[in-house]
DNA sequence: TCATATTGTATGCTGTATACGTACACAGTA
DNA sequence: TACTGTGTACGTATACAGCATACAATATGA
């Protein structure tokens, strides 16, 4: 479970760890049938409360990732990726690729590399 | 200005507006020299409260882009880019990516066409 | 069968931060 | 000097994140 929270970060521990997560799930390295660690085990591994942990495993489970259920903990699940209005989320990605490369670019980053990192992204993609 | 904020998103909306300016600001649409609104007359026009329009601005001026005085309002000036530890930025970037290309899969946004995006930015960065 | 351990759930509390209301301070200008 | 237009300061209400604690359900083994 390769997955780190950042304390001090403004975004809250529960969106880090679905952040984290989904990540996990969409590329495959979560698979439908696969449990992931009870709350308390994950809390403790993280250094946050265990509650905290569930809610993100809720947030997730409302978006068809997963199965919850008391004693057998949460379960991946086969999910039907839903087909969202794409103008929106088309645009909604731009912008906050944006952001975040404007804020990248203002800390220095030079756009050479901003770039590079992009279309390492996009191959990444298309090959999978 | 060619801003918009949510009102409905998780997001602050003085961070909003920071993200929103800082693109601006980067990509050169807004120069050392410019002024930016008064706090009450942008705060009108995005309809919110001008003390949240006065905190983003007092970000933006942390950050280096403005100066800011009475009377005389926001003023952008010329910004030295700081030298921030390149790998960090690197991998928080690379995460940040990561982690909303994930969530626009989830939201059935075609890989193919993140792709795209992720090319066409590369692009504009380098052109620029 | 039933006790128990292991899992998630529910509820309430506290601290922090966002957004706002209102009063203030400052600086040009008539 | 008075006034107007600008940002600032400070208090308040609210929402929410994170935690503590008690509870509920269920698989397992004696």
């Amino acid at each position: 479970m390769t997955l780190r929270i950042d304390l001090s970060s403004p975004v809250p521990v529960y969106r880090q760890i679905v952040d984290g997560l989904r990540i996990l799930l969409v590329d495959g390295d979560l698979k439908p049938g696969d449990f992931l660690p009870p709350v308390r085990r994950l809390a403790i591994d993280l250094g946050v409360h265990f509650n905290t942990v569930a809610e993100a495993y809720r947030t997730l489970a409302a978006e068809g990732w997963l199965e919850i259920a008391r004693r057998t903990g949460a379960k991946v699940v086969s999910r039907k990726t839903p087909r969202a209005p794409q103008p929106e989320v088309s645009a909604d990605f731009r912008r906050r690729l944006r952001e975040i490369v404007a804020e990248v670019q203002a800390r220095g980053f030079p756009p050479g590399r901003i770039a590079r990192e992009l279309r390492r992204l996009a191959e990444l993609l298309e090959g999978a």
